[in-house]
DNA sequence: AATGAATGAGTCTTCATTCAT
DNA sequence: TATGAATGAAGACTCATTCAT
C-alpha cells in the first residue's frame, strides 16, 4: 500500500481500510502503520494518537461529504426540490459506499450532542478534545447542512417548494429524515420482501411523502366535503 | 444499592446508571457488581457476558419503548395524528430521561444493519451472536413499529391522516424523522439561540412539517392558478 | 448417567468420563456434579476436593492395574516369563483402552518422585498430600509390582529366565521398559511406516529384546571364534 | 537477573529458573517477567503466550539432549555399548540436574502421543500447535534419537552388541528402558533401603540387565545340558 | 444428604503510547 | 523523519469451593 504519496495520506488511507473491515475498536494502530508501510511510531509523528486519527478522518468525511452537496448544488438545470431529491439518492448511496466516513459523521453529531451538554461533555475523551481535527471540525461542521439550506431556498425561490417553509428548519428535518432512513435501513431488511415494508417500496414510499411534504398537497382527502364547501 | 430485589434485576440497575454516567466501554464488571452489592462472579451467572448483559439491557429498553408506544396508543379520545404528535414529544423525552435505553435502542438498529448484511455479519461480536436476549430482541424489535402502524392506520380511518398514505411506509418515514430529529439535536444546540435554527424553534417546525406531510396541505403555492383552472 | 448406584461411584464414573474427553484441568466439577446427576454441592459431600477426587481415581487405577497383574499370575500353565509376556502385551492395552486410568497411575509415580525428595515435596499440593485416598496409595502402590515380582521368581524357578537374575530389580526393569515402551508410541507413531521402526514392528522387536534380556542368548556374536575355541 | 543478554534468551532463563521451583501451572507470566528484569508486555512481545514460551523451552530442552547424544557420540575410543552405557548413566543425571528441561521432553512425548491420534489431537491447545517453536519440534525430535541408533550400529559394527539386532528397534527399547528408568526412581526410593530393591542397588542391576541384553549371555543357565548338546 | 446461589482469588492478554537511537 | 523495542495500565472471565437452607 505504501507509495510516494506523503505519508499523513498514507496512514489514513490505511486507517480507513482497517476501520472499514474491522471497525474502530477492533484496529490496532500497529496494523495501520503496517498497512500503510511504515513504522508504528511514525504514525505517532503525523497523528498524536488514535482519536486524533479519527478526527482526521471524520474531518476528511464532512469535506467529501461537503462535496457532494455541492455537486448536486451545481447541477445545472434542477429546481431546489430537485436537489433535494437528488440528495436524499445520494446521500444513502454515499453512506453505502463509504461506510467509514459516514459512520464518523455520525459519531460526530453524537460527540455534538455530548459537547452541547455540560453534563455530558466530561464523558468525551480529552484526547477528542485536544485534537486539532476535532477544533476543526467544530468550525466546518455545519457546512454541508448550510447548502442544504441554500437548496431548500432555491427550491422556494423557483417554486417547487411550498413558500410558506422555513428553509433552516426545513432543510434539518430533511436532513433528520435522511440520517433515520438510513438507519431504519436494517431493521426493514430484516422483514423480508413478503411484507407490506420491505427494501424495494421503502426508498420510493419514503421518497414520495418526503416531497409531499415539501410541495404540499392538494387535499384530496376529502373532496366531497371540500368540494362541497367550495359551493 | 443492594435490597431485596432479584439478583439479575440489581445487577441490570447498576449497569444501566453505570453505563450513563461512564459509558458501555468504560464501565467494568467489576463496577457492575459492586454497585450492585454483589460479588463479579455473580454478574457472570446471571449474565453470560458483558455483550449479554447488554443485550438484557437492550431488550428491556425495546420494551420499555413498546410501552412508551402503547400508552400513547391507548389514550383516549386521541385521534391518529393526534397519537403521532404524541409520540415525536415523547420519544425525544424518553431518550432525554433514559438516553442508555435509547442509545441501546438505537445501538440495536445498527446491529440489524451489520446482521442483514452477509459481509458485515461477521463483524458483529459472536458473544452478541450468542446472547439469549439478542434472540429475543431479533422477534420482538418489530413491536413497537408495528403499534406506530397502528397509530397511521387510525389516523386514516379517522379522517386525520391523508387517505392515501400507507400505514406501514408512513410509520417508518415518521420514525425514521423521529431518529434524525434527535440526532440533530447536537449539532442544532451548537448554533446558538441568534441563529434562524435554534433549540427553540427547530421541534415546532419539525412538527409542523411532519403534519403538513401527513395531513397534507392546500397547495397554496400557487393556488391562483390551480384554483382557476377549476373552473 | 444417573442410576441406583451409590452417588460416590456415581461422580467417580462421571469423572473418569469427562477426564478423559477433556482432560483433568478442562473438566470442571460443575461438570463431574452434572454428568452425574447430582448438585455440586453434593460432589463435595463425597470429595473433599478436585484433587481428593482424583486421588480416588489413582487409587481405583492401582487396584484395577493390581487386578491385571493378578489375572496374568493367576493363569494356570504359564511359566513365569510367559508372564511376563502376558504383562509386556495386556499394559499396553490397559493403558490405551483406561487412558485416564492409565495417566493416573503414571502421574502418582511423579507424584512419589515429588515427595521422597525434600526439596519437591513442598510442590506437591497440600490437598494432595491430605487427600485420605493419597494416603492408601502410599500404602498399597507397590502392590502390583509385588505381584510382578512374584512372576520373575517364578519364572526364574521354572527355568523360563535366568536363574541368576533378582527377581526385584529385574521386574522393575521390566516394568521400566513397558512404561517407556508405551512413551514411545508417540513418537514412534510419528515416523510413519515406511522407516525402519514403525507401529507395527516396534512391539515385536521391542518383546523379542525383553525375551532375551531374561532367558540369556547363546552368544551367537562371533559363533566362529567361540565356536572354534571349544575344540 | 536482568543483563545485557538479549531479552528473548533472558527471559527462557527466567521461565526456566520460575518453572522448575513452582512449576508450569504455578508461575505466572508476570512473574517470568519481573524476575526477567522486563515489563510484561516485553514477554509477549518475544513469546506470544505462555505455551508459545513453553514449546521455546521444550525446544532448548531437546537441543540440548541432543547435545547430550552428541557428546556421548563423540567421545573417542569407546564402543558403541559404552556409548549406551554412558548415555544411560548421563540421561538421569541430566533428567535431575535439568529437570524442567527434562519434564518437557517427556511432556512432548505425550504431545506426540495426542498429536498422532486424531481424536485426540483436539484436546491439545491451539495456542500449541500454532507456535512456531512446535512447529519446530515436530521436525528435530527425532535428531537425539537417530544419534542413539547410530550408537547402537556402531556397537554392532564394533561387536560390542549383538549382530543380529535391529539399531532402530534396539535404541527405542533402550531409550523406553531409560525413561521407564527415570520414572521408577520415586517408587523404589520409597522403598528404603532395606528392602532387596534401593537406590543403591536400582542402577547397576539395570544397567546389568541392559548389557545382557544388547551382549548377549553364555546361557550359563544349565550348562551341562548346553555344552552336552555340543558333543 | 442435597441443593445451587454466591463468592473472589487468580491471570492471561491486549494495545495505545513512549522514547532511545 | 523514522524505527521498533519497551512499557504498563486495564479488564474480562473462570471455577473451585462454601454455605444457608
Amino acid at each position: 500500500m505504501a507509495g510516494e504519496k506523503n505519508k499523513e495520506k498514507l496512514i489514513l488511507d490505511s486507517a480507513v481500510a482497517l476501520f472499514t473491515s474491522n471497525g474502530f475498536q477492533a484496529t490496532r494502530m500497529e496494523d495501520v502503520a503496517k498497512k500503510a508501510g511504515i513504522s508504528k511510531g511514525l504514525t505517532y509523528f503525523y497523528y498524536k494518537n488514535k482519536e486524533d486519527l479519527f478526527m482526521a478522518l471524520t474531518k476528511k468525511a464532512f469535506d467529501q461529504f461537503k462535496d457532494e452537496f455541492r455537486e448536486v448544488y451545481r447541477s445545472k438545470g434542477k429546481s431546489g426540490l430537485d436537489m433535494i431529491n437528488d440528495l436524499v439518492i445520494r446521500i444513502p448511496q454515499y453512506a453505502r459506499k463509504n461506510q467509514v466516513y459516514y459512520d464518523a459523521i455520525l459519531n460526530f453529531l453524537d460527540l455534538m450532542k455530548k459537547y452541547n451538554d455540560p453534563k455530558q461533555r466530561v464523558l468525551i475523551s480529552p484526547l477528542i478534545l485536544e485534537s486539532v481535527h476535532f477544533q476543526k471540525l467544530l468550525e466546518i461542521h455545519h457546512e454541508p447542512a448550510k447548502i442544504g439550506v441554500m437548496m431548500v431556498s432555491q427550491g422556494i425561490k423557483d417554486g417547487s417548494i411550498r413558500p410558506e417553509l422555513q428553509p433552516e428548519i426545513t432543510f434539518y428535518t430533511i436532513w433528520s429524515m435522511i440520517i433515520g432512513f438510513e438507519k431504519m435501513s436494517g431493521p426493514i431488511e430484516y422483514e423480508g420482501k413478503e411484507t407490506k415494508i420491505n427494501p424495494e417500496n421503502w426508498q420510493p414510499g419514503f421518497l414520495k411523502l418526503l416531497q409531499d411534504m415539501l410541495k404540499g398537497t392538494i387535499q384530496a382527502t376529502r373532496p366531497n366535503t371540500v368540494q362541497t364547501s367550495l359551493f
